[in-house]
DNA sequence: ATGTAAACGAGACGGTACGTCTTGTCTTAGT
DNA sequence: ACTAAGACAAGACGTACCGTCTCGTTTACAT
C-alpha cells in the first residue's frame, strides 16, 4: 500500500494486520472528525498502534488519507444494464453514493487541496485513485462499441483525450453537485446529466 | 465583507484599511504557504495588524479564506464574442485562468473540503462565490436567446434546474481538469469541452 | 528568579503567581518522581500552567530544578551558639537536614551531574546556590574572630582560598556522607567531623 | 561484572569480548555525550552489538554506567612516598586526575543522583566503587602505623568510623572542588587540603 | 475640553497536536 | 542458546498555533 520495499531480510517483519487496522481507523476518524481535525495520534490510538508505527509506514497525514480513501473507490463496478445510457447512469450513481459518504467527502477534497502544492501527493492521488478508475470509462466504451452504440476508435491519441475529457466532466460534475452545490446526485439528476453527456458525445446524423 | 453591523455608534470605528490589508495578506500567504500551512498569526503580521483585530472580524481561518478567494472570482466578465459557443469559451477560459492562480487553487479546495462538515461555511461559500457567478450563466443564456441561438424559457423550475446542471458541469469539469488531472485548461481543451456541452444542451441543430 | 528583564512595556504582563506555583510544583515532582523521571509536562500540569509558560521562563529542566532547589538553601541561618565549634555544628546540622529532604537530594546531584557538560548551568548553580551560602562561612569566621577564637585576617587572597577550602570540605563531606555513604549526618557524626575540621584549621590550642 | 552466573551449560556461550567492548563504548559515549544524553541504542551500535545483548546483561543505563565508571577507579594505587602526608597527597592527586576525566565526572554524579531513589543502585555503587577504594585508606593507615606516624588501633568500632569519616571528607572535598567549585584539584590545593586533614586527625601533644 | 467606549498593538495565557526520540520488549532469521 | 537487525507500544520531548485574555494606547463621537 504505502509500498516501501526496503528489501530488509533481517529484523522483525512489519505487522501485516497493522496496515488494515490503520486504514480502517483512518476512515473512522474521517467520519467522526473530518480530515482537518483528524490527528495521527488519534488514528494510532484507534488502530491500537503506536504513533511511530504509523510514521514508519506513511510520510504524513495526506498520504495516509489518500490510501484510506482510495480503497473506497475500488468498490466501483461497471454494471451491465443493457445500454450505454443505463450503464453510465449506473456507474455515476455508484460514484455519487461513495462521494456521499463522509469519509470520502472530507478526505478526498482535503488531499486534492493539499496536492495543489505537493507534486508527489498529486501523483499519488492520480495513481491510487484517478487512473485506477479510468478503467470504468474504457470498459464502458468497449462494451458500447461491442453493442454498436459507438463507432470503433480510429485515432488513439484522440481517443485518450476523449477518455480524459469524459472523466473530467463526469467526476467534476458529480463532485461539484455533491460537495459545492450540496444537492444529492439522485436518480433524477443523474438522468439529466447522462442525457446531456451522451448527446454531447454522440452527434446525431 | 465579513458582515457584522454591530450598530455601535460610539467607540473607535474599525479601520477600513485593515480589511483590505488583511485579505491581501491572506492571498499572499496562500500563494507562499498554501491554505493548510497558513496561520492567522502570520496573516496578522503580514497585514501589520494584531491577531485580535483579525479575530474580531472573522470567525476563523476558513471564513477569512473564503472572503479572500471570493474577491478573485468577481473579476469574471461575460465577453460578447458574437456566438454562444464563443461566449462560453471566453468565460471558461477566464475561469480557468483564475483557477490556475495558486491562491485560488489552494484556498478554494481547502474551504470546500472543510465545508463538508460545516453547514455555515458551505452557505458562506455558496453566497460569496458560487451563486454570485451563476449570473454568468443567466446572462449568457439571455444573450443567446436574444440572438435566437436558444429558445425562450417555458418552465421556470426546469429552467433553474438546467442552470444548476450547467454550472455543476462547467465548474466541476474545469476544477477537475485543473486540480485533479493537473492538466492546463487551455484553448484546445476548452474548445473540445464547449463542443460537448453545447451539443448536449441543444439537441440536433 | 529566572531573571529575564525583557524591558517590554507592552503586552500582557507575566503572571507573578505562576513562578511560585511552578517552583513549588517542581519540588513536589522531585519528591514524588525524582529528577530523572520528572517531566516538564507534569510540572506544568501540577502548577496549573501550560507547558509553553514554563518554556517561556526557563530554558529547560535543569535550570528549573536549580531554581527550585536554590530556594531550599535560603533557609540556612548561622545560629549563635556561643562558640565556633557549636556554631559550625549547628549550621552543618541544618545543611544536613536540607540535604536529607528528597527534593534536595535528587535535584542537587542531578544538576551537578549535568553541569559537568554545561558551563552556563554550572555558573547558574554557583550563583544561585553555592556562592549564596558562602556567606555562612564568612559570618561564622567574623563572629569567631570577634570572640577571639580565630586571629584576624592578614592576607586577603589567602583568606579567600581558605573560605573556598572550608566550603569544599564541609559541603563535600556532608554530601558524600548523605548521598554516597547514605548514612545520616546526625549529631554524633557532625561532632566528629567538626572536631577534625577545627583541629585542622586551628593548629594547637 | 554485571554478575549473572546463569550456570547454563547448553547453547551458544556469551561473547566474552562483548562485555569489554560495551563498557568501552559506554565510556566513549560518556565522553562525547554525557550521561543524560547517552542512549543504550547508541552504546549498542558503538560496541557493534545488538540492543538485546545489552539488556540481557545489564538492567538499564544506570547499572551499565556504574560498571563502566567503576573500572576507572581500579587504577588507583597507594604510592609509597615515604611519609603519610606525601602518601595522602599522592593518592588524592590520582583521585583528582580520574575525576577530571569527563567520563568519570558525568557518569559518577549522574548515578549518584539516581541512587538517591534506588536502593539497589546505591548498593551497587557502594560495592563496585566506594568500598573497593576504602582499601586505600586502610593501607595508608597501616603503612603510617608501621612507620610510627600513627598509633595502633585500639577500638575496632571507632576505627571503622574513622575510616568512613576520612573517606567522606577526602572523596567529598575532591568531588566538590572538582565538580561544584569547578576549580582544579592541583598540587597546591591538595597540599593545603592534606595539611588540614592531617592536623585534624593527629592532635598535637 | 472632557468623558466614554470601542478598537488597536502587543504579547502572555491554557491547550492541543506535531513529528522525533528513547525505552524496554518482541519477533524474525542466522550462527 | 545465543546473536544482529529491526519492528513494536509507550510516552516525553521541545515547538508551533490555536483562540482567549489582559494590558496600555489611540481614535472617534457626545457631551
Amino acid at each position: 500500500m504505502q509500498s516501501r520495499t526496503p528489501a530488509s531480510r533481517t529484523g522483525r517483519p512489519r505487522s501485516v494486520a497493522a496496515d488494515a487496522a490503520i486504514l480502517a481507523a483512518t476512515r473512522a476518524a474521517l467520519v467522526e472528525l473530518g480530515c482537518s481535525k483528524l490527528t495521527l495520534g488519534d488514528v494510532a490510538t484507534r488502530a491500537g498502534v503506536a504513533k511511530t508505527t504509523l510514521y514508519r509506514r506513511w510520510a504524513g497525514k495526506n498520504e495516509l488519507v489518500v490510501d484510506a480513501v482510495a480503497e473506497l473507490f475500488d468498490e466501483l463496478r461497471l454494471p451491465d444494464r443493457g445500454s450505454l445510457a443505463a450503464d453510465i447512469e449506473g456507474v455515476v450513481l455508484q460514484f455519487a453514493a461513495i462521494l456521499a459518504r463522509p469519509e470520502a467527502k472530507s478526505g478526498l477534497m482535503a488531499v486534492v487541496a493539499e496536492s495543489t502544492r505537493d507534486e508527489a501527493l498529486r501523483e499519488r492521488i492520480r495513481t491510487s485513485i484517478v487512473d485506477r478508475q479510468k478503467r470504468l470509462v474504457l470498459e464502458g466504451r468497449a462494451r458500447a462499441q461491442a453493442r454498436g452504440e459507438l463507432p470503433p476508435e480510429t485515432d488513439p491519441a484522440e481517443s485518450a483525450r476523449t477518455v480524459d475529457l469524459i472523466f473530467d466532466v463526469v467526476a467534476g460534475a458529480v463532485v461539484h453537485r455533491t460537495l459545492v452545490s450540496a444537492e444529492p446526485a439522485d436518480e433524477e439528476w443523474v438522468r439529466s446529466f447522462t442525457r446531456v453527456l451522451l448527446l454531447g458525445l454522440t452527434p446525431q446524423p
